[in-house]
DNA sequence: AGACATTTAAATGTCTGACAAATGAAAAAT
DNA sequence: ATTTTTCATTTGTCAGACATTTAAATGTCT
């Protein structure tokens, strides 16, 4: 019955919800680790260990030294966006998420912002895809780097929806997507379709023509669902004939 | 310019680079602390810090007693909703995010899955639905008891996609932006043009009416940015009059 | 042989004390 | 006044010990 968590799991709540709760401000120092042991009434290594669970969530930060110690951390997107990828793309793989579901997630949310992004993107966010749509053309590309180029294309296209919130959601689905298109052989023909619709999301978002861009990425969702269905195809078809040999 | 990372950092990063390339399969037993503290050469402290980091990304789980030991986690839905959530909480509040940028994030990307929505909510997400509505109706009703049932109505609506992965990003887009909402005053009259709008929803809904929903879903992002509007002008109204008591 | 009680071994959880390393500030020297 | 040195504080790491939990091994009785 009783599922007492550790002192230092129970120590780090403590702590953390007094950062949550906006208790603790941003930059604050928190007392030393020697403080906390004496106020928690525990030694100093629990005391450390809790103050390590807090770094591996980025709500601290540590200094050593004179005037160093604990600090609360401001959480910047750009860690946001890292914890995001990592969980995401674990979530995905631990679970058997299968491709379909994974990718309508993705394309759902993509088209969210392509409004958003025919509206605002900039010159800057148009070059980006461009190069990139260059880059796919290469002959020699391997599907990796293939499936790379796909993920920073649709990077720059949320990113042109110019709202940090909407960027930090899709990095995670965005980019937890790619192991699985890594599974997927891209032969000459699937690649030059791509590159073919690539080329006409930039021009579409160039124009600012928002309606045609939904359009398109939903034409390259249905392309890409495809190539994923013959990925699952080629699977279950393996599965199947094992059995039938008995 | 020697930026070394603690040990017990470093060692986090190896065994969750080993998990995340999936050499670790789920549920395997990690080495016992002191087999680890032997293979890196380190003090068996430095080990539990870093076993705690991951315990922390809820990476690995530990159990107490003679077979116990530090398994590699299966990461759930459930897990990750609450990371997504508190991680989203966090990032708006510390970087000053305004209400329109996370109010428009949000709706996006609800748009997004309504019309999953209304292909495939079951009844038991409309009776959710209308559940919370009718508690939204209630007079008595304090605001922040009102956004949290607002919340509850979204996160319905949401998972009649049917796309856990979508359920899992959006979770941090809806649940994030409540301490947002909390600010707000909702008057009578503003209650009621939600409700009505939460009632035209689970109605299109039900009807499986697809441009509607995202009509009436674009109606209540307009208005809520309203509310959220009224806000930020008393805010700023307040801070510019302060100077000029000057 | 089977059921129950006891012991034991292995593992994590916690504590204590110590030293190393970094670092800014105060003190001392020039 | 400026530079150098010393010093106190704080985190990082280590070693060893004991407590607690847990399941398996062992022993005991029916």
């Amino acid at each position: 019955m009783k599922n007492a968590p550790d002192l230092s799991a129970q120590i780090a709540k403590s702590i953390r919800d007094a950062i949550v709760s906006g208790d603790l401000p941003i930059d604050e120092r928190l007392p030393s680790e020697a403080e906390l042991s004496e106020q928690f009434a525990v030694s100093r290594s629990t005391v450390r260990e809790a103050l390590k669970r807090l770094a591996a969530q980025s709500l601290i930060r540590t200094q050593r030294g004179a005037t160093g110690g604990a600090f609360v951390n401001r959480l910047t997107f750009e860690q946001a966006y890292g914890q995001q990828i990592t969980t995401s793309a674990l979530l995905l793989s631990m679970n058997d998420v299968n491709f379909d579901t994974a990718c309508e997630a993705r394309f759902a949310l993509e088209r969210a912002c392509a409004p958003l992004s025919a509206q605002r993107r900039t010159a800057d966010h148009l070059a980006t895809m461009r190069a990139e749509i260059t880059r796919q053309a290469q002959p020699g590309l391997s599907d990796e780097s293939f499936c790379a180029s796909d993920v920073a294309f649709h990077r720059a296209l949320v990113d042109g929806a110019g709202n940090p919130v909407l960027s930090y959601q899709l990095a995670g689905a965005v980019e937890a997507i790619e192991p699985l298109m890594n599974m997927i052989t891209f032969t000459a023909r699937d690649r030059s379709h791509i590159v073919g619709l690539h080329t006409a999301i930039a021009d579409a978002l160039d124009a600012s023509d928002a309606p045609l861009v939904d359009k398109l990425l939903a034409d390259l969702a249905t392309y890409t669902a495809q190539l994923g269905q013959s990925v699952a195809a080629e699977k279950n078809g393996a599965k199947k004939i094992t059995p039938k040999a008995n």
